[in-house]
DNA sequence: GCTCGGTAGCGCCCCCTGCTGGA
DNA sequence: TCCAGCAGGGGGCGCTACCGAGC
């Protein structure tokens, strides 16, 4: 299948951003035999990714809710849900008989997806295979449709479990539900590929019925999955075998985004990002930070204490970053980030961000008196004058 | 747990240069 | 022709935020 491609309306799609699998109401669901993982990407997000090419899936009218099986116990996989333009080819892929098939509804606004599984255990990659409706995903050119299901090892799942995924427009809500159904078993058949070697994927096919199938082969990863509703700690990569040997590395995550940390107190600092709590107060201005160490570098500022002292010249600097910064800009003149366009190279990736605007001709920061659009903030900052100094000229002209 | 060094990102300001229109 | 105004492109620094790792 690699290399068939369906195409998809990309507002159909939201492709879900991976730290943003992470769950608010995990902890409770799973009590009731669900793993569910909602994320509220912000627009913010979801142009970020847009911007790098991926796809966005926006399922329209409602949710859209993905079933497959994990056939692994204990095992963790990131899922990347792919749609690929489809081929003739793919009419050979029909000889793969699922043995199953489950539609799911979830909510008056959802697309039905169906799930499909067979018994071959040949791959050494379970797979998984969806319907979906053709009046939702046309088959027409896709690119997008991507889905990041990073989950949870699986225990106890001598039953198998099943993961639903869902994505609703409304909220950009993703959900990842693991259901109590028998095990099931996985189709082998549809053609794989890695992706910087962390899923493999997928079959796109016309279904029966004006659905459009989706085989998703699944890569089990060493990847760690955020706990349900607290930040935990539990063995890396650790089988069973290796649990009876040796040296258990300890590996702590964060429950509310992808962070992990072989040290506790990594963790602790970092769970303060997911707070707006700010405890540490400038004196001086009444300014309040996360840290002690921000708090001092800002303190600093007031003070004009700059601990950080160039070999090369008489320059010093609050903080270490910038001694760094500017010893690349006047003394080493590395450059490490380069233009693929041109020979242009910069000290720093926001330099390199906006010397590609003037490739791409993007002006994404808009003067709101007038038409003009500049390419930095700087540019309309300074654009403005021309209007209020020629405000003050017209005033100056009017009134001799 | 504290601290340091490094990185990332956004913002601000400045300089140099080319174009353009009016004097 | 000269010059001022304006915008494009880019250099450099200020500051905040975050994280890995050493102590």
């Amino acid at each position: 299948m690699a290399g068939t491609e369906i195409s998809v309306p990309p507002e159909q799609f939201t492709k879900s951003k991976e730290p943003e699998l992470i769950t608010e109401k995990a902890l409770e669901e799973e009590e009731e035999g669900v793993c569910r993982a909602r994320a509220h990407p912000s627009s913010e997000e979801l142009e970020a990714e847009s911007t790098h090419g991926a796809l966005q899936a926006k399922i329209p009218g409602g949710e859209l809710e993905l079933l497959l099986a994990i056939r692994e116990e204990g095992e963790k996989h990131i899922l990347t849900l792919q749609t690929v333009h489809l081929t003739s080819e793919d009419a050979e892929l029909q000889d793969l008989a699922p043995q199953r098939q489950e539609e799911v509804q979830a909510g008056s606004g959802l697309q039905s997806w169906v799930w499909r599984g067979d018994g071959s255990q040949q791959s050494p990659h379970p797979c998984v295979t969806i319907s979906i409706q053709e009046e939702v995903y046309l088959l027409q050119e896709v690119e997008v449709m991507q889905l990041h299901v990073l989950e949870e090892k699986v225990t106890g799942a001598s039953e198998g479990s099943r993961c639903a995924v869902s994505l609703a427009e409304s909220c950009g809500s993703i959900k990842l539900m693991k259901g109590q159904e028998e095990e099931q078993l996985l189709a082998e058949g549809g053609s794989s590929e890695e992706t910087e070697g962390q899923f493999s994927l997928l079959e796109v096919r016309p279904g029966d019925e004006g659905r459009v199938e989706i085989v998703l082969t699944i890569s089990p990863l060493n990847i760690e999955k955020p706990a349900l509703g607290q930040a935990h700690a539990e063995e890396a990569n650790a089988t069973e075998s290796q649990k009876k040997t040796k040296e258990v590395k300890r590996t702590f995550h964060c429950d509310i985004c992808t962070f992990t940390s072989s040290r506790i107190s990594s963790l602790n600092r970092h769970m303060k990002t997911h707070t707006n709590e700010k405890p540490y107060t400038c004196h001086l201005c009444l300014k309040a930070f996360r840290t002690v160490t921000i708090l001092r570098n800002h303190i600093n500022t007031h003070t004009g204490t700059r601990p950080y002292k160039c070999d090369d010249c008489d320059m010093a600097f609050v903080t270490s970053g910038e001694r760094a910064r500017h010893r690349r800009y006047k003394h080493t003149h590395e450059k490490p980030f380069k233009c693929s366009m041109c020979a242009y190279a910069s000290v720093e990736a926001s330099k390199l961000k906006r010397h590609i605007r003037s490739h791409t001709g993007e002006r994404p920061f808009q003067c709101h008196l007038c038409s003009y659009a500049g390419k930095d903030a700087y540019k309309v900052k300074r654009h403005m004058r021309t209007h209020s100094e020629a405000t003050s000229k017209r005033a100056r002209q009017e009134i001799p």
